[in-house]
DNA sequence: AATTAGGCGACTGATTTTGTCGGGTATTCA
DNA sequence: TGAATACCCGACAAAATCAGTCGCCTAATT
């Protein structure tokens, strides 16, 4: 399990993006100013984004950036599996048939990383561009925790 | 955030060292021929985990280690910490007055991976060596993990 | 045509992680 | 006493990952 500057710097970016925007593309130049971060590392994290259809681009003067889906659609979970990958916490691949056991079978930590993940997953999940922009992570985020993911299962890279 | 090899081998070693052992100290070498693990490494990690009262060791012929704790009283978090040294997903140091924000105050997203922090403790926490040697992981671990850690708070080095 | 701003891939330096090595020290047993 | 066992410790090296840069291109607006 990993969370680097890719995850948080991506999640800023939006937060910023989602903040500024009256309708309005935002430009990565502006964002890379009011955040403090490299506007080549930017564009390399909104070419993920925008691959994984969290935002749409538009181009020339006047272009930057939108949110694909509202504020209140954009799950934190999401922006980070976009740019971070995998939150994935086992050892062993999913695919593959030899884990981190020798035997064929799952060692006895497989179920706990698995777990993990899934907790983690949920969490982030539980949270939305949104709720980050009202600061109102603390307590809403927690007791809708519980209950699970908004809506809509991620088809893919998940498991954890 | 981070999980490296250094918290899954620990976490492993532990719960082949609580099943194998029967009141008698059991040695790294055969934890390392069972688990797969380098010997030299495992040496490493056991130190921390000494250091940190997770383990007792018992040196001379016939030696090894024992854990301090009962199984049902260590917990994943304490293991983890222990060689991992630090959960904390946010950006900016806990005492230091300038976070990742230029200007003074927190930025929007400080609360959310603080949050996140707080939820993977919590969920470690909630687990022990036992639950894992019982692969009592799934349903045990996440009814519990509502309530939070079983007792006894972390003094530092948590804020996560 | 000129300017703006996104799009893309390769590349590099720094840091971290993972793991090894060599030489200790304490304890037991013969 | 001394040999064997097994913990103890710090330094070191290979490998992987991360963070960030650079150059050049394409699309749209004016
Ligand atoms: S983590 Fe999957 S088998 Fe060990
Ligand atoms: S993470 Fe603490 S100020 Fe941004």
């Amino acid at each position: 399990m990993k969370l680097g500057t890719k995850g948080r710097y991506a999640v800023m970016a939006l937060v910023d993006l989602a903040g500024h925007s009256n309708g309005q593309p935002v430009s990565l130049a502006d964002i890379a100013e009011r955040q403090n971060i490299s506007l080549s590392y930017l564009e390399q994290l909104f070419g993920r984004l925008r691959r994984n259809n969290l935002v749409k681009s538009v181009r020339g003067p006047g272009g930057g950036y939108l949110l694909q889906r509202g504020t209140a659609h954009t799950r934190i979970a999401d922006v980070v599996l976009a740019v971070d990958e995998n939150l994935r916490a086992t050892r062993c691949t999913p695919g593959s048939p030899v884990g981190c056991a020798q035997d064929s079978s799952r060692c006895l930590t497989h179920d706990l990383w698995e777990e993990l993940g899934n907790h983690i997953y949920m969490f982030l999940s539980s949270v939305t561009i949104q709720d980050v922009l009202d600061r109102r992570v603390l307590g809403a985020a927690r007791s809708r925790t519980t209950a699970g993911p908004l809506e809509g299962a991620r088809p893919d890279s998940v498991a954890l």
